[in-house]
DNA sequence: ATGAAAGCGCTAACAT
DNA sequence: ATGTTAGCGCTTTCAT
């Protein structure tokens, strides 16, 4: 059994306006070359029937869609932030965007898959766990623009943050506020652990704290970071850089619980500004990514695919900032 | 200037296949009447070219679709879950999902006119803003299912969980932990903030403590529980019931800066379970709603609108449970 | 089992 | 300024 009521169309709006449809068409596209009279006696009874043009009729007839795809995973609070600044670039460029989540029962795969049914023009992916070799096949097929995973394969865009650089910022500012003693808890085998650690290492390097150096395993949960800093306890050092907010957050608490003041006698940064590190109790010195950066880069770049501009470069890095708030300071003995 | 390469359609495949295009139709929909041999035929000649059904043709031509939409919120991080709930109960039922979510930049009522061009067949809305007024418009269309709000609309059908009965489950295992003395913190215009106001004053009345209800204004973030936390240090209880997770860790923090013990001197519970509640340092005694029953029903409702079969009730009330952590206790001096 | 042909709701090229 | 008409890529009768 069916709903029964059959949406209005144009035609409708067409007959009860008294013109063609081709004329409503005009008007609801709000294109030139309809009467004034004609365009407010057709707007009158399209809201009268409360008519809503069938986007996917729209969409098959004309040869642009202005439709960006966009791959995301609805678990992951900083891809909310993505989102909202791809909404925006999109509607300042006059695309729209069509969303395809990927979640623990639907793969990043399968989100894919739907879009591609979907006849947009570009696809922004989010993505984490989509093999290379699938990504440059995509991305053979139509442009292809991943964020925030540092991938190299063909015809591949790719926007992401330096993390290397949020790790060199880091560490400049605890070089700078008199520390040299400075951990780095790891990420384990999450996205971007290799680039930040590797960051932390160059940094340390640079400020001739080669001797310094010291790694310890983590991962990305508040749990890797307790543990991590109960390693850390044995000889702890001035300050720690942490892979990201969460396990920061089990290492504060783990060095305060053990009777240590943050920032006194340890300094702790974080990575990635999220809520947590915002909450006024934890007001955790953190490298924050730029959102608002990445989802223009990615949307201009988008469309420069699709509407065939030259670029310059497969990649574009976008630097971090620091945020500094109460979990840095000087070292009490430097 | 355009991408060029133009997808390849049906018609390419039967040409390929050397069939007609009814024929590959059939095989893409896996639905009976094509020989094996010319199934094997198409599917093949579908695999070399790559073809992806274009689902807005698809769309346009049946009656059905089979798509429900949803409008979320994609910075709240609770909205995830449901996402993730949606597609699977969607998926059972072998419907499709379509997503519009709302932004700071793109409100609400954008989100849901961008699906109504979708042509799916029910809406289901994580609405916070919308107009009760304009959900009932929308439902005299087309089947609307509104999650986790409580309206009544005519038409408009409500999955929600009961906020109310939330409170009374906290209440209850703070009395059972011989606690008298609870205070309750509220989410002052946060949407299901009288509710669970309410929830705790029937739940204080029911056990005889209606002399020691004591509700404090308080608000959604971790700042409006410390502030509100320290209106109760002046004459503190030994209980309380905080609006949400975010509110409730400003409260646990102030509390604990203060000197008093969680849950030595004073038991705290919050509510929605969300990640905050779960960091280990944090450990927070919560009430969680059932994500997984709020959108099957959901689904299940927006379904049975759909194929027009008889529901019982426009509104559908579901229980949270508890969740036991660290931060409750019987009282020092009950 | 297979194919020819109509048409979903719209846009765009072409008439008038 | 307005109407007529031909499809977009598919599904769905209806023939065969």
């Amino acid at each position: 059994m069916r709903t029964g009521q059959r949406r209005t169309t144009l035609a409708d709006v067409a007959a009860a306006a008294g013109v063609s449809t081709a004329l409503v068409s005009i008007v609801m596209r709000d294109a030139p070359g309809a009467s004034p009279a004609n365009r407010a006696r057709v707007l009158a009874a399209a809201e009268r029937l409360g008519y809503r043009p069938d986007r996917r009729a729209r969409l098959l007839r004309s040869d642009r869609s202005r439709l960006l795809g966009v791959v995301f995973g609805v678990q992951d609070a900083f891809h909310g932030d993505v989102v909202t600044g791809l909404y925006d670039a999109a509607g300042r460029a006059g695309y729209e965007l069509t969303l395809s989540a990927f979640t623990p029962g639907r793969d990043e795969h399968r989100a894919i898959g739907s879009l591609l049914q979907d006849r947009c023009e570009a696809l922004i992916l989010l993505s984490h766990s989509e093999s290379v070799r699938e990504l440059a096949d995509l991305a053979a097929r139509m442009p292809t623009v991943v964020l925030m995973r540092p991938i190299r394969a063909p015809a591949v865009d790719v926007i992401r943050t330096d993390d290397r650089r949020g790790l060199h910022q880091a560490v400049d500012h605890l070089v700078e506020l008199g520390h040299r003693r400075i951990a780095h808890i790891d990420g384990a085998r999450a996205l971007s652990s290799a680039a930040r650690r590797r960051g932390y290492i160059e940094a340390m390097r640079r400020h001739g704290l080669e001797a310094e150096i010291r790694v310890l395993p983590g991962g990305p949960r508040d749990d890797d970071g307790t543990a991590a800093a109960r390693d850390l306890l044995t000889d702890p050092p001035t300050a720690v850089t942490v892979f990201n907010d969460r396990s920061a957050a089990g290492v504060l608490d783990t060095l305060r619980r053990s009777g240590l003041d943050v920032p006194g006698d340890i300094s702790v940064v974080g990575y990635d500004d999220s809520s947590i590190a915002r909450l006024r109790h934890v007001w955790l010195t953190t490298v924050a990514q730029d959102a608002g950066a990445l989802t223009d880069l990615a949307v201009q770049r988008a469309i420069d695919r699709i509407e065939g501009r030259p670029v310059q470069g497969r990649e574009v890095v976008v630097p971090p900032h620091l945020v500094v708030r109460g979990t840095t300071g000087a070292p009490r003995r430097p």
